[in-house]
DNA sequence: GTGAAAGCGCTAACAG
DNA sequence: CTGTTAGCGCTTTCAC
């Protein structure tokens, strides 16, 4: 019932806990009686180093930490699982956090994994340019690395260049045609990875002398976008494509949007950002940037491993991986006014209010 | 650089030791001066617990091990984020693992968390009637709770009626004029929930008089079921109707279908089991079972957590959750084979080879 | 080749 | 109210 410890087995073999951890660990050798007599008691006795004895005396929990924001989004879950096949290979374990976009539950998440004495640590942070947590983390000196984040300097990460891939978004839609779009991000303000998408979509417009893209900031703790995706056409009725912050937003646009009357793409090209599987098994098929997100996850372990071997303070790389479009059934070219259906019974008569 | 101990602490406030424990736990109560001495060299040196000490004298980790399948299904995914939810709320930390549904790589996922002295386990093991992973949690005497699992006696776990659900599938078939189905299957042989839910599939044709569901075992590590699925048709070309053993293997079959040329629900109806969330979104609608697969991964938690609070060896209850069925574009009625399209077209001169 | 003992950071008796 | 001390399970000098 109580698990035995090393005593017991030294006990049981007759010789001292400095043997047992010798044999059993492959430390030192020990004459082969010695050895079996450790072996067989250890067996018997159904022993197992307690880790937590041993961490304390090593300095080191071979633990990682991973913060994320949420796993109901496929693109952290999947990252996760990039983590977890590296750190796995290597002989680590994984604690896990999720702070639902919340900084003061990154902060807090980040002191907790701290005190379990992690080695290294792996997060997606709201915005990592102004986060507490991630300076919890540099403060402690464990080596780290930020997943998706696309911090300005200093930081380690692994992410794609999401100004970047955005500005391609905003080339693919000037180049179908699309004059007028606008850009639907949940929490814009506070999450860098919504604002760099934004800005590189909104320079893709201004390079090609189009008016900038409306933007709209919607309430991520709704599930139901049809209100916000409605008072977006009403403020801008001109608009013919939503390149929306990320694949989930995307997929439940494309909802709002059917349920407003909207034919998509026939009156609005949708695309997303991330490239989960869903989106290519949704209808119409989401456009989107495709991210290699478990990639992502293996490549920040690594980094945060071999900082961790080569006790170099942080791992101090910024990795960034390629990103992809991959074209989708929610987008299309755009159609002269008189063409598009559902539109016009959707907004017929209705005043813009701004 | 160097983390400061209790020690530091106690050095920088003219006390003792023990003293910052007191005062940092509000374990027993010190003058207001030490008091305020003890805070201020805490906050002074940025202290924070070392939680490994803490847990070797204290002998319990707050930490909760769970070990899932995978986490590229989305269920399983969801049950995480529940228990990492409850867990949350009690204070306990997570400590994640993937057996990718290998039976060994269960086993040493559990003796890795056992050795990490969790103090509660939460496990999603392939087959919970033989496993030697659950064998090993038993026998460590940890607080133990499977999720999705249904094991017959002994062992406390949350789950869904697979059976029960499986068996309303078929008779919902039946009452649309399905009289020849199929069961697809991954690892029917090895998984406990596989079986169960082909039980009950099977029963409810049985129970009707009808003929046996055909039984088509997929192989898991392969993304494109289109072989499998056409031979399945080859040798039993009756059928009009697939239940599948999930929703991912379900979405995957329809894709297949497709390709093969049929119309689902036109000439061939699919069921899938699960409720994830893209099921509702691809297209056509996939009907299935929807269980609460994050309210299990918090009911487990709770049945684990309440064990260990009570000291209890093992939360010893069977907990059943609720299922519904969610109708789905992806199932029709029977229609006659005459106006069955597809079909036609892709098993016209085949000859069963069985 | 083997053992004794110190000590990792912490808490909990036990004294005072 | 506060300090001293033992010890959680383990590894690792240091002797022998």
């Amino acid at each position: 019932m109580v698990r035995p410890t090393i005593r017991d087995v030294a006990r049981q073999a007759e010789c001292s806990v400095a043997t047992v951890s010798r044999v059993l660990n492959g430390s030192a050798r020990a004459s082969p009686e010695v050895t079996a007599r450790v072996r067989m008691a250890a067996e018997a006795l159904g022993f197992r180093f307690n880790e937590i004895g041993r961490s304390l005396q090593s300095q080191r929990s071979r633990t990682l930490g991973v913060l994320v924001p949420t796993l109901a989004n496929p693109v952290f879950a999947d990252a996760l699982e990039g983590v977890q096949h590296e750190a796995q290979e290597a002989g680590y374990q994984l604690l896990l956090a999720c702070a639902d976009y919340s900084a003061d539950a990154e902060v807090r998440a980040v002191g907790m994994l701290l005190g379990k004495q992690v080695d290294g640590l792996l997060m997606t942070v709201t915005d990592a340019h102004d986060s507490e947590a991630v300076a919890l983390a540099r403060d402690a000196g464990v080596p780290t690395s930020l997943i998706f984040n696309q911090p300005d300097r200093g930081q380690s990460a692994v992410c794609v260049d999401n100004r970047a891939a955005a500005h391609e978004v905003g080339e693919a839609l000037i180049a179908l045609g699309h004059r007028n779009a606008a850009y639907v991000s949940g929490r814009y303000r506070s999450s860098d990875r919504a604002r760099q998408r934004g800005d590189g979509f909104a320079a893709a417009f201004a390079a090609a002398g189009l008016p900038a893209p409306v933007l709209s900031e919607v309430d991520y703790n709704v599930a139901d976008h049809t209100a916000a995706v409605a008072a977006l056409l009403a403020r801008a009725p001109e608009t013919t494509a939503l390149f929306c912050s990320n694949d989930m937003l995307a997929i439940s646009v494309i909802g709002a949007l059917r349920r407003l009357g909207h034919d998509v793409p026939g009156d609005m090209s949708v695309i997303g950002f991330d490239g989960i599987t869903v989106g290519a098994l949704v209808e119409p098929t989401l456009a989107t940037v495709v991210t290699p997100c478990a990639d992502m996850g293996r490549s920040a372990a690594r980094l945060v491993l071999d900082a961790i071997e080569k006790k170099s303070a942080a791992a101090s790389d910024l990795v960034s991986l390629p990103h992809s479009f991959r074209m989708g059934g929610s987008l299309a070219a755009v159609r002269p006014l008189g063409e598009r259906r559902g539109r016009a019974a959707a907004s017929e008569p209705r005043e813009s209010n701004g």
